[in-house]
DNA sequence: GTCTATAGACGGATAGAC
DNA sequence: GTCTATCCGTCTATAGAC
């Protein structure tokens, strides 16, 4: 990356949920997050890592075997974020399914406008994992979408939801979330809360549930 | 790109729209489309392409002056087919908001739906290209999402739609389009067709538009 | 317009001292 | 755990013959 061309996210803050240690290691990972959530996993160098940390390229090698390893630990983390996040709200929502939904599309917002950096490279560089490293983060990914679609699904049995078709309709609730990186500005006049309401009214909205 | 890890995208058939002549010219821009959709802009190499068509890498360099060049062409071919076929949408739709929304997100979603692989490269890969490539597709993209804008804003002052907020609702109607290359199948069930008129019915649902 | 050959920079990763 | 130094493969791009 010696050109620096353009940058596909505005650099901020990179902060890495879950429960990583602090120390070196951690601060390499939030260092490649904003580099990959920038320039992308290809279009970042491990001496572009090493040089943002003040440490020289060898450096990092003691604490990750390679540079794909740094990239499966972000994509990890991120997917169990993820996953975390939608089964808490899940469980903290009552039993009607239009709750459900608004608890699942609330979570699935609040984590894409607060962690847009991790969302992007969870969602745009996990293709250039192997096979194997990506498989523990691509079951959780499954895993996550199949709670929206059984909401969704118990819905239209109890004869709360309407939608015009099954899969399209959650993969649009879905897509609401997934784009939030690209155009909400945190720093704006609307609050990832007020975003996340919006989201919820608007799926509830496509599901025919209001 | 030697270890060829995943794919980002099934390795379709790659056609290029617009009216770029037949020709080597036109092989390498459909090669380097399939192969960027796939790997990316940065993991795919000169090299790449050059093998994929049975050329030595010397000779792409007598119809591009450089890699970003090729990049930046596809970039500019995608804009303008999205921005043409919206404003060609709109022209035939009638003067009604709610029949305006549905032309531009059925040209939409069709789009999106029959040329995957560039709308992928198209969203994914433009960070890659220096600015002064990537501005004449930036200012494309911004004419093209303010037709929707425009068009749902009118629908308000008439009294037609009722969206919870102007710019998060475009960007949900928006979304649903950019996802689909990465759920749909067009082998599947769904066709282009019914996936565009889906579209159209939970756009209307989000504006509140019947 | 395509070839062979290669220049010259940059890539990931390792060896071994401290 | 970080350093210096380096290996060696791959990268984009060019030179020059045909």
């Amino acid at each position: 990356m010696r050109s620096l061309p353009r940058s596909r996210l505005q650099a901020q803050k990179a902060t890495l949920p879950g429960t990583v240690p602090e120390g070196t290691r951690r601060r390499i990972l939030e260092t490649a997050l904003r580099l990959f959530a920038s320039h992308g996993f290809h279009g970042t160098s491990i001496r572009d890592v090493a040089k943002e940390l003040g440490l020289q390229p060898s450096a990092l090698y003691s604490h990750f075997p390679a540079k794909e390893n740094i990239l499966a630990e972000l994509v990890q983390v991120g997917h169990e974020t993820l996953h975390e996040v939608l089964r808490t709200a899940l469980l903290n929502a009552g039993s009607e399914p239009a709750e459900q939904v608004r608890a699942l599309v609330r979570a699935h917002t609040i984590l894409h406008a607060t962690h847009s950096q991790l969302a992007v490279v969870v969602n745009e560089e996990l293709h250039a994992l192997p096979p194997e490293l990506a498989a523990p983060a691509l079951a959780l990914r499954h895993q996550a979408s199949a709670l929206l679609l059984e909401v969704v699904k118990r819905g239209v049995a109890m004869g709360r939801f309407s939608p015009p078709h099954l899969e399209a309709t959650a993969a649009a609730i879905s897509a609401m979330g997934v784009r939030i990186p690209y155009w909400y500005e945190p720093a704006g006049a609307l609050t990832a809360d007020s975003l996340a309401e919006l989201h919820a009214e608007l799926a509830l909205r496509m599901l025919g549930g209001r």
